[in-house]
DNA sequence: TGATATTTAAAAATTTTTTTACAAAACTTA
DNA sequence: TAAGTTTTGTAAAAAAATTTTTAAATATCA
């Protein structure tokens, strides 16, 4: 995850901390000291979250909040506020103003992350890549999309839902008992050369026209994404 | 459009007459009668654009315009003074205090709405803003207009919020629950079946004559816009 | 080579989606 | 407010896609 936040905080040591913290975690920084300035780097950026602190120098973070929710390019941008005090009032007002989560002073780090997290989650849902790639194959669990050398790959559900199993341990090989517990569910009852023939339909469709074989057969034992 | 304007004039007739017929264009209107109040009410309001008379009982608009312009808060509105007479010396002290642009009384309709919406092009263009683009379909969010190849196609309201949510994030897959979730509301309770229904209205209006299908079928899964 | 395991193809069964039609509900407008 | 219109949700048949089963052919290995 790469999403770029910017934060408007006057207060140098915690704008350094929050600076430090969500870079470990890959996100891109910017920061601005006043609500003017956060403003105009908002609209020059366009980031893909706001934190902002509630009190500020020049005009209330409150006011920065309205402004970005008021503007229809800026408003789909989520904004988390930073508030000293975490009184009802000052919430419903946050809250009026369209702010998106809060976190009150002191906070925790985790917290703060993890907040952050769920909400890029919620508005910027395509940021947070869910994908695995095995060579050159890619599978993108957000779009649904199968790729193999960039060329898309129509599968099945099933066909679908194997591949997805299979690449997230490459070369770990799984009894077909393994694959219909996972990929069918326990409930299912399917016999289990079943596998053999779903084995097959996705090995036709992800090795099309002389691309190498990524699918082991492991006799007696079962199959693996390899090569 | 939907701009929040605020009308400072103290001839009664000539608000109503104002707000008449920027209403009718769409703007949201508060009046004030006074100076004093018009400052208070445009403090309080932050509006999108100011109607300001030249003369008013207590002090002259020229004065409201200048505190507008001096306030950091307020000095990106723009402000459109009215005066009678259209001398050479009152334009150049507007200017110099700041006002954005001129109509005399007695004016015409029509030059009004330009004006207004010309300085409101200039100083709010995200006002004037607010679509979504994918291939060749457009969402129109302030006209709540929908285009495909610049042809306007018609919606009915659950399609259009379809659509609506869909083009936010082009190639996503949804699932039925999700689609009714974001589209139709935690609370209500439908089928989901009803969603391919509609799926399917949504399809037939915007991919009418042979154009190619912009809604993808995940078997098993939901739908996407993607092509 | 013979026993065992896997692949392949094709038919049958099942699941899922599309389409159509209709009645109920909501909304317009005269 | 009543009549007319649009929109919505559901059901059910038709169509399409996918899965499962079956069985014969092929491959592997000791």
């Amino acid at each position: 995850m790469s999403a770029n936040i910017i934060i408007v905080e006057d207060e140098k040591d915690l704008a350094t901390l929050l600076k430090y913290n969500l870079s470990k975690e890959g996100f891109k920084i910017k920061e601005a000291e006043t609500g003017q300035e956060g403003l105009q780097l908002i609209k020059r950026e366009l980031p893909d979250l706001v934190i902002l602190d509630w009190m500020l120098p020049d005009f209330s973070g409150i006011e920065v909040c309205r402004q970005i929710k008021r503007d229809n390019k800026l408003k789909s941008i989520p904004v988390i506020m930073l508030t000293a005090k975490s009184e009802i009032e000052d919430k419903v007002r946050g809250l009026e103003m369209g702010v998106d989560d809060y976190i009150t002073k002191p906070f925790n780090n985790k917290e703060l992350i993890l907040r952050v997290k769920s909400l890029l989650k919620r508005f910027k849902p395509s940021l947070l890549d869910d994908s695995s790639v095995f060579k050159d194959l890619k599978i993108d669990r957000i779009t649904r999309k199968v790729f193999r050398d960039n060329h898309e790959i129509k599968l099945g559900p099933t066909e679908y839902k194997l591949l997805d199993f299979l690449i997230k341990s490459p070369q770990r090989v799984y009894s077909r008992e393994q694959l219909l517990n996972n990929v069918w569910g326990e409930t299912i009852n399917v016999e289990s050369r079943t596998v053999d023939v779903h084995i097959r339909r996705l090995r036709k469709a992800i090795n099309l026209n002389k691309k190498a074989d990524l699918i082991r057969t492991v006799r007696s034992s079962g199959y693996s994404l390899d090569s």
